[in-house]
DNA sequence: GTCTATAGTTGGATAGAC
DNA sequence: GTCTATCCAACTATAGAC
């Protein structure tokens, strides 16, 4: 029925169903023969090309380590004057929660899965670490902006900035109370603006 | 085989054995078998005490909303000098987490569950209200004992201190990181103790 | 109120034709 | 490399005896 494709290219086609699947129904949701169903192709397909269903979760979960946290960066595109640099940075959290909920969902998901199941914890691992390594790269490009420096070691402030972020997130995923979630974004950036200090 | 019990007794023990499962392999492992095995009794009984398996969830959920916070509260029962006391917190926190880890990841899945099912919406609601309300609790009882008043609202402190321990409490979950944890901790005890100022 | 038995559904995995 | 057909396991839910 299907055009015939190397593996690789089936592979990616498949981890691509597979998280549009996940984003929109959740993780638990994700059955072999649905991700077939998405991709369209047979669930046999499916099983020549992963060992089992549990290595083409983890495939899934490899392949959002980059993107899932990438949009953040965008927020720097302003003028350098302090103020609006932070309201602009509020501003693209808020922005950016909303539009990649889904996404940030999934995130969560693995990370709560990655939590119990062996097989899934090296990616929530590789997760966090990314999430908190594309902070940093925030954090280090704001005060290149600012023209400023950090008080507090940077991995130190990034994985703290990171974490609030994710606890901010998860609580709007729950009440999805965007007011609140400006509200702590807010007082965050407050407190990482408060960690500069001028060259 | 079993002992009758009137309706509401039998559905405690049920919910009791449900969490029992729940903490120990996770909520996608909680089905009705599972539990009623668990609890002792049969198939049936479970779905004659409940209409089906959401409604046990939800019960499961309600459950947990008090307890699951709970234990943070003993960390106050120590000398009224402040640097102790921001230790002991943090040290109340750390133990607290590894303590009843189990807990707190259902938590978390409940949190993940209620933002993508309609179902479990307001149970994880309950959950994140009862949390706030917990820590506000706490910083309550601690600006008393330490003889203080905060300089922000208390209650915007205490949302922010909540999902900054979660977010804490969420990668710790994942890298079992207990040197992080403890730095993230203190980290956040010395910005509640940096809010406070004398009477 | 509790049990056993069973209907009906879904999903992972494999076999074998093409 | 892809498909169809099938097996087998596990689950929710209900029916009916006790």
């Amino acid at each position: 029925m299907n055009k015939r494709k190397p593996l690789d290219e089936r592979r990616a086609e498949i981890v691509e169903a597979g998280l549009n699947v996940a984003m929109r129904e959740g993780v638990e949701s994700v059955t072999v023969r649905r991700v077939a169903q998405e991709a369209g192709i047979s669930l046999g397909t499916v099983h020549y090309c992963f060992d089992d269903k549990d290595s083409m979760l983890r495939a899934m979960g490899r392949a959002i380590a980059l993107r899932a946290s990438e949009p953040v960066l965008s927020a720097l595109d302003v003028g350098p004057d302090r103020p609006t640099l932070a309201e602009a940075t509020v501003d693209a959290l808020l922005v950016g929660l909303k539009e990649h909920q889904h996404m940030r969902l999934l995130t969560f998901e693995f990370a709560v899965s990655g939590a119990r199941t062996p097989v899934l914890r090296e990616v929530a691992q590789a997760h966090l670490k990314q999430s908190i390594a594309m902070t940093r790269e925030y954090l280090q490009r704001l005060a290149e902006v600012a023209g400023v420096a950090y008080r507090t070691d940077i991995g130190e402030l990034a994985r703290m900035t990171a974490l609030r972020i994710d606890g901010i997130e998860l609580a709007w995923m729950v009440d999805q109370d965007d007011e609140a979630a400006r509200e702590g974004f807010a007082v965050l950036a407050r407190d990482v603006f408060g960690e500069m200090e001028p060259f």
